[in-house]
DNA sequence: CGTGTTTGACCTGCGC
DNA sequence: GCGCAGGTCAAACACG
């Protein structure tokens, strides 16, 4: 910087200048002339600085703007689709609809779509119902059950059972219910997926840029190490919690389980890793939608050995009915085989008796993501500290996502999962296909669009902003203070 | 005194 | 119904 060099150059002039005690006035003039130009200097970079900043928010305006108009084209075309067809396609496409309301996860904040857009997906919903009813006999089976028989009932999934229930409600769309609808639907949806992290750390927890509140702590079977609860306290209704839980295997190994969204603008620190949980938890939750006979195991795999890194999903033993990615960043030696092993999609959350296994292409020219996690490189905190030096993990992350097109690629699907409603679930085709599909189709204009934006500013805030759109804090979701309230205490 | 952690008690879901 | 295990609560405690 140009400004270090000058402010040396001044500071070296003034040490000279006490040593040699030499005529005071002129020696002023020579540190007043100096400091102008500083502030010349400062000046000028600031007025840069701000040039950039202003470029950064024009950019982020306008493809805000582009993908808002996309998703309301998108959901005005699929309506009518929707009430036009009965096909197998449409189908799908209305088991998309449905998975995708039930992601594990806000994406789309009420606030930021329009209601037309969200009647639209109410409307989707009723009539996809009725085709999925029909479609009960046939083995199109897992995706309803996905949705309909879950553990905990979801918001937009439990809408046609509670009409039902109550006839003077039928029509009307719960997506503009009451506060408490809204915040249990964000607590239920916080439960839907869960993102395991392991990588090697010394201390108790990793810093992943958030606050977090140790809430718990508790013996799990079969690991002599405690598990550790935390919330996120960076807002006072954040669903999102942590589990951390030292390996059994490796002590050196902990994993990190997240749950839930963020409900609030995230520190800039937190953003990597919340970005990569989403989108593995939006791939894990996008490719459920087919399935395998039951406690099959790992669902889809990406292996690369050369990175020795993984991303997998697994049965996870603790909550069996919450499917979970698990994101693994420790070095340890993957099995030796073909650089890329593909699994068959398989949930083993779900109970469905139908066993569809349709051919997926995810190890075709599938991922390379992520830098190899140098454990030197590791810097793990205690909770709760402020991110002064900051995350390898994190950085890490940012630098799988921005570094690998490919894996830019699956996070921009994932992205448009997200928030694109329909846009992006992957019924019960070829995740792999519907992936190509999807690059060719919306999500190519809108997601892997941000994406390279973002590559090309290489703006880690791009994640923050476009990845987890941020939320305003939770005004009158909920009147506890506690987020996850219970029933005994209602 | 405010904030975060610890820890025993309690709740809930699940399997038998 | 009972026991087990996971998850959460909340009072007590520690710390700056």
């Amino acid at each position: 910087m140009p400004n270090s060099n000058s402010t040396a150059a001044a500071e070296e002039t003034k040490v000279e200048s006490f040593g040699c005690q030499e005529g005071h006035s002129e020696e002023e003039n020579y540190e007043l002339v100096n400091a102008k130009a500083e502030m010349n200097e400062v000046r000028k970079e600031n007025a840069r600085l701000k040039k950039t900043l202003e470029h950064m928010m024009k950019d982020y305006q306008s493809l805000q703007s582009r993908f808002f108009d996309i998703l309301k084209q998108e959901s005005h075309s699929k309506k009518a689709t929707m009430s036009a067809s009965t096909s197998h396609i449409k189908i799908e496409e209305a088991h998309d609809q449905l998975l995708s309301l039930c992601l594990g996860r806000s994406p789309r904040d009420p606030k930021n779509i329009s209601d037309e857009s969200r009647l639209v997906q109410v409307d989707h919903h009723q009539d996809l119902k009725a085709n999925l009813t029909l479609e009960l006999g046939s083995k199109l089976q897992l995706p309803t059950e996905l949705v309909l028989s879950g553990p905990i009932p979801e918001n937009s999934s439990e809408e046609p059972k509670e009409a039902e229930a109550s006839p003077s409600s039928t029509k009307t769309p719960r997506t503009i219910g009451s506060e408490d609808d809204e915040a249990s639907q964000q607590a239920n949806a916080a439960k839907r997926a869960r993102v395991s992290v392991r990588a090697r750390c010394d201390t108790p927890t990793m810093n992943d840029g958030c606050q977090w509140r140790k809430y718990g702590q508790k013996i799990a079977k079969g690991n002599p190490c405690p598990r550790a609860y935390y919330r996120c306290t960076v807002a006072p209704a954040c669903p999102v919690r942590k589990q951390v839980q030292r390996c059994v295997d490796d002590m050196s190994i902990l994993i990190t389980t997240y749950e839930g969204t963020h409900n609030h603008p995230l520190p800039m620190t937190a953003t990597s890793i919340a970005s990569t949980t989403s989108a593995a938890a939006s791939m894990l939750l996008s490719g459920s939608s087919t399935s395998q006979l039951p406690g099959l195991g790992s669902s889809f795999g990406l292996f690369d050995n050369s990175r020795q890194q993984q991303l997998y999903l697994s049965k996870f033993s603790s909550s069996p009915l919450l499917p979970t990615v698990t994101l693994d960043l420790t070095s340890s030696p993957s099995p030796s085989s073909t650089q890329y092993r593909t699994f068959r999609p398989s949930v083993s959350f779900c109970s469905s008796e139908s066993n569809i296994n349709l051919p997926t292409s995810w190890g075709n020219g599938y991922p390379k993501f992520g830098t190899p996690f140098d454990r030197k490189n590791q810097e793990c905190f205690q909770p709760n500290h402020q991110p002064s030096s900051q995350v390898s993990l994190t950085e890490t992350l940012t630098k799988a996502i921005t570094s690998d097109p490919n894996f830019k690629s699956v996070i921009a699907v994932a992205l448009s999962s997200m928030v694109g409603g329909g846009a992006a679930s992957y019924g019960s085709q070829g995740v792999g296909e519907r992936l190509g599909q999807h690059l060719t189709q919306n999500a190519k204009g809108s997601a892997s669009s941000i994406f390279n934006s973002l590559s090309s500013s290489g703006s880690q805030k791009g994640n923050l902003t476009l990845l987890q759109p941020p939320l305003p804090f939770p005004e009158s979701k909920s009147t506890s203070s506690s987020p996850a309230i219970r029933d005994k205490s209602l």
